[in-house]
DNA sequence: TTGATTGCAAAGCATTTGCATGCTA
DNA sequence: TAGCATGCAAATGCTTTGCAATCAA
């Protein structure tokens, strides 16, 4: 628990930082927003951060958590990944490691994972092409462990779980 | 020359096909729509599309537009991308080898590539977890050959230029 | 003739912006 | 006190939907 009080902190500060290296200010909605996007573990849309945070402070509108997310993402504490669904989803940044995702289209899980031997042949075919790589994203969708072995069983889906993730398959966008 | 029409003739017939396999009809518009899709090679955007056949006949509208490019997608002609701005691009995607993309996020170029081992160990990875890829995505943000070299000389971006994609830089999301 | 198709206008969504009021520093 | 922050409402931008008129089969 103290390990991750000081990591708290520590991003609490950053924040602090980030605020005041802009000459903005720190104000109580931004406090509680980040607050609450640190104590929790999932990919959250603005709607459920909002939520959360409503829940502590009605008063808190929704243009104020955008606002703030924008900023936890700049000051590197959040990042915004999509998962295909038309929503922004926000993950922790911060002291995590790159990583990238594969979703399930049945039951919207996500799972992350990296892979040193896929990024270093990702800067080798860009180098072959004379880019220069700032960043990427790689998503995978299809069927986590679960829904694939359920679905053998039972090849049409069940209709009750409701998916987080519900990916309307159009080609290969997102 | 010929043998672009015969794919062109191919492609024509896909879409009569599944059309009919659906019980719609063909009309006009819909047959104006991808004749001007499939004679172009850019990565399309609705507006893109909708411009170049207003100017063929200026009756049809953007729904129809919209329409038709799902039905393509459908039949397999085309893929949705993309880039990072927002908007969704229509490439082809008949006979076309899979591929992924990078964006220059100076001038907006989209470089296609492809990568068996990449896409080989992106299996591996999935099935380390048990997961069944159905499709994958994957992009590169960065400069291009042409950009990375002409920064090296001059810091600063040149304004003059309109990237096709301004990928405002908002984490690495999409 | 039947029912799919079209184009317009209106509705949806997620996100952003204008602005008067409220609060930090 | 100055001017950044807030929350509401309104505006955006892209995409979908409702609907009456039109058109393919």
């Amino acid at each position: 628990m103290a390990a991750r009080s000081d990591k708290f902190e520590k991003e609490k500060s950053i924040f602090s930082d980030h605020i005041q290296s802009l000459g903005l200010r720190r104000t109580n909605q931004r406090d509680l927003i980040l607050e609450i996007f640190l104590s929790t573990e999932e990919h959250l849309t603005i709607d459920d951060l909002h939520w959360l945070v409503h829940k502590k402070d009605p008063s808190v509108g929704h243009t104020t958590v955008y606002r703030t997310l924008k900023l936890l993402t700049e000051a590197g504490l959040a990042r915004e990944v999509r998962f295909g669904d038309n929503k922004t989803y926000y993950e922790h940044h911060f002291e995590h490691e790159h990583h990238d995702h594969m979703i399930c289209t049945q039951c919207g899980r996500v799972i992350e994972f990296f892979s040193a031997e896929i990024e270093a042949m990702q800067d080798k075919v860009a180098e072959d092409h004379g880019f220069v790589p700032t960043h990427h994203s790689l998503r995978l969708w299809g069927l986590c462990s679960d829904c694939a072995s359920s679905s053998e069983k039972q090849p049409a889906a069940p209709s009750g779980a409701q998916p987080r993730v519900r990916v309307v398959q159009k080609g290969h966008a997102a």
